[in-house]
DNA sequence: TGAGAATCAAGAGCACTGCTCATCTATTGA
DNA sequence: TCAATAGATGAGCAGTGCTCTTGATTCTCA
């Protein structure tokens, strides 16, 4: 079937791929916001029109970019995942978790296009809650593997009871991710999720400085924790 | 002493928060990123050049806005726990951390221009870690505060312990902040205030879209929780 | 009180931006 | 071969942050 091969759709891809190639070179030095189409097209060669052939507009470059952001994260956590063993739950959340960091703070531009303030205008578009589910998945996915597999262990709820409220969110959110595991459980599982991306958010945008001047060490115990609050077992070292 | 209460100097000031009022608006409508200042200077019914002998650039006026935004939340954070006896620890904790997430929800893009993606670039200007370390010093103090009175409960700690690195840096943490604090419960008072606000950004920036549709009571749970982490007696009952 | 020194206001102007449009050229498919 | 289509181009518009010059207010202090 090559008319979609054809010589034209293949250069047009390619140009595509520069335009955001460029685009991320440039943002990674100055930032989303200094994201210039004009900058774009000056150092490609093009005209600065023509860069409208290929996206309709700059929120149209951005949320590419955001989409490929959102990609290559879920990419890491899943890698990262596949690399354990299936059945060492502690360490697939462990290894998630740093990779989830080690991205960000390899790519902190790209984290801070998708993670920080929402920059193109506040709407979500459409094609960006896709690829943003990956690495929700790979997080939700440990925690079931780890109940179905009955590797969960009892966790201390020597504390109030669940208001109904909290009771039916969970329910629901278990439901839909990890049907196997405890109400409690699953709130702990939404913990361990916004306690990860406000830690590597705290890093990044800078509110740790005067208050943790060597996030490592605090992020792998975070990270522990986290997963032992929810029962799955964490291995020691490592 | 009546040089500084010049009428100069009095119309200066309010002009300044006039611009400071303006800008707010402006920003409550469009986000940051479209904050202009020549349409401030606009709806104020001055010349586009006027605005540069109040702030001498665009950060400026964002830093300023970013200074106000963390007095604003700081004051929140104070005012909530302040109305609270000062011995019911737990019930401040959980007053401090609904008052900053009401606050957050009230106000969403000063939220976001201070703890979202930093917008201005990447510079933390001096006069901001003032103000920014206002609502930190709430909840910290709050910690402390329980911990000198002797009200903090045991914690479970049956977990792996401290990798030294994590030792060191809870001890550093700890010593300037909570002194009386054991170590692990210095690191899980980073992992409630980083989840608290980990919790508010993916509220606001909408990352609990089609995972989280209530997040009122988790946000409650997870606000008694962390308290209950550290070993603060928490309330059962609001 | 009045002269000199700050302070402020205003407007023109520069370089830049995102984006549109008419025009011209290259590629495509029948 | 030839019309249709996609691509490239440059002029142009409205908007931006910011600078600089000019002229008017207001302050300070002898």
């Amino acid at each position: 079937m090559p008319p979609s091969t054809g010589l034209r759709a293949r250069v047009r891809a390619e140009i595509i791929t520069e335009i955001k190639d460029e685009a991320r070179r440039q943002m990674a030095v100055a930032g989303a916001q200094a994201l210039s189409l004009r900058a774009v097209t000056r150092t490609l060669g093009m005209a600065s029109s023509g860069i409208y052939r290929y996206f309709s507009s700059r929120d149209e470059l951005l949320t590419a970019l955001i989409v490929d952001a959102y990609d290559a994260i879920g990419q890491a956590a899943e890698d990262a995942d596949a690399r354990r063993d299936r059945d060492d739950f502690g360490g697939r959340w462990w290894a998630a978790g740093h990779a989830i960091r080690a991205w960000s703070l390899a790519n902190p531009h790209e984290y801070a296009l998708v993670y920080g303030s929402p920059v193109p205008g506040y709407r979500a578009p459409e094609e960006t809650i896709g690829p943003a589910t990956r690495v929700t998945s790979v997080l939700s996915g440990i925690l079931d593997d780890a109940s179905r597999a009955g590797a969960l262990r009892p966790v201390d709820l020597s504390l109030p009871p669940l208001a109904p409220a909290a009771a039916a969110a969970a329910r629901r959110l278990a439901e839909a991710a990890f049907p196997a595991v405890l109400d409690e459980v699953a709130l702990r599982a939404v913990a361990g999720w916004t306690q990860l991306f406000g830690m590597v958010s705290f890093e990044l945008f800078g509110h740790f400085h005067g208050v943790l001047d060597d996030p490592d060490p605090v992020f792998d115990r975070l990270v522990i924790e986290s997963g032992i609050s929810m029962g799955i077992p964490m291995p020691h070292r490592r």
